[in-house]
DNA sequence: CCACAGGACGGCT
DNA sequence: AGCCGTCCTGTG
């Protein structure tokens, strides 16, 4: 356990947009505006000074390279940005609102018990339940006096009954995460391969065999995870309105076909359609 | 009291 | 293959 500082100068980085457009659970702003929150074994704490970015950390990793990989900046978002907002007007405005969002690489495992969880449930009551969690089968990080936990290995997490995961409050959720967990821990699911497997159906098709995860859940996993597909799709009511709203125009909202969205989202965005979605997702729920 | 929330699943047609 | 009721819990 060490603490380090770490900066850096880089343009798309908003901490608002990262951290609140629904990809993550486990940050939370302070009162100076900054965010604080866990990576791996790590408390990170985030805040923006004029044009830099100013990291504070108490943990395991090297935070620059910690923070390079987890914030991905090693990807060009600009580039992104200026390609999405020539596809229409549509695009332009949402990528203007959202400007400084990146999408994290999260860890595999954390990912996928998150957006198990995440079914059918709301964000401050997914983030109470990772907490609890964290509380109960993680371990402890002091910094400035206030305790953090990290999210339980999945070793820990196997410790858990599904008894123990109702009394967290996961609800129908409990044997879902259960089951999950215990068939990656004995590798019916291996991680680590599918985090080398090239073909995306193949690695989707993968997670779909995990109880829990459904096809909006395996898309979330394969755009917020170190997975990291830009591609993926995910499906939710949100984007369902949105995309209905903005490119479908059924009055009928709920009689619009997942296919038919599919369709529209890769023929305008391609191989940016989870990106994509995210910016208008992020524009249109805060506005 | 009831509806609904950023879905998945199983049973039915 | 598509449709629909049900699944915990908190909030309005």
């Amino acid at each position: 356990m060490k603490e380090q500082k770490y900066e850096v100068e880089i343009t798309t980085f908003g901490l608002k947009d990262i951290f609140e457009c629904g990809q993550c659970f486990r940050w939370n702003q302070e009162a100076n505006g900054s965010y604080t929150g866990i990576v791996k074994n790590n408390v990170i704490n985030v805040k923006e000074k004029e044009n830099k970015i100013l990291f504070h950390s108490k943990g395991e990793d090297n935070l620059d390279e910690l923070v390079t990989d987890y914030f991905d900046l090693g990807r060009d978002y600009e580039k992104i940005k200026q390609t999405l907002a020539k596809i229409d007007d549509h695009m332009r405005q949402s990528v203007s609102y959202g400007s400084g969002i990146r999408l994290l690489n999260q860890d595999l495992w954390e990912t996928i018990i998150s957006f198990i969880i995440s079914a059918n449930n709301n964000i401050p009551r997914i983030k109470g339940i990772i907490e609890r969690m964290a509380k109960a089968y993680g371990k402890e990080i002091v910094l400035k006096k206030k305790s953090y936990y990290t999210f339980p290995t999945t070793q820990e997490l196997a410790k858990a009954s599904v008894e123990d995961l109702r009394k967290l409050g996961l609800g129908f959720r409990d044997s879902r995460v259960y089951e999950t967990t215990k068939m990656i821990k004995n590798k019916v699911v291996d991680l680590e391969k599918l985090q080398k497997e090239k073909d995306f159906v193949s690695v989707r098709n993968t997670l779909l065999t995990l109880p829990g995860v459904g096809p909006k859940v395996a898309d979330c996993i394969l755009l917020f995870s170190s997975l990291k597909r830009l591609e993926a799709f995910p499906i939710d009511v949100w984007v369902r309105r949105v995309m209905n709203e903005l490119y479908i125009k059924n009055p009928q909202e709920n009689k619009v076909k997942k296919a038919e969205i599919e369709k529209i989202a890769y023929e305008k965005f391609g191989s940016l359609a989870g990106i994509a979605q995210q910016y208008l997702f992020y524009w249109k729920r805060e506005a």
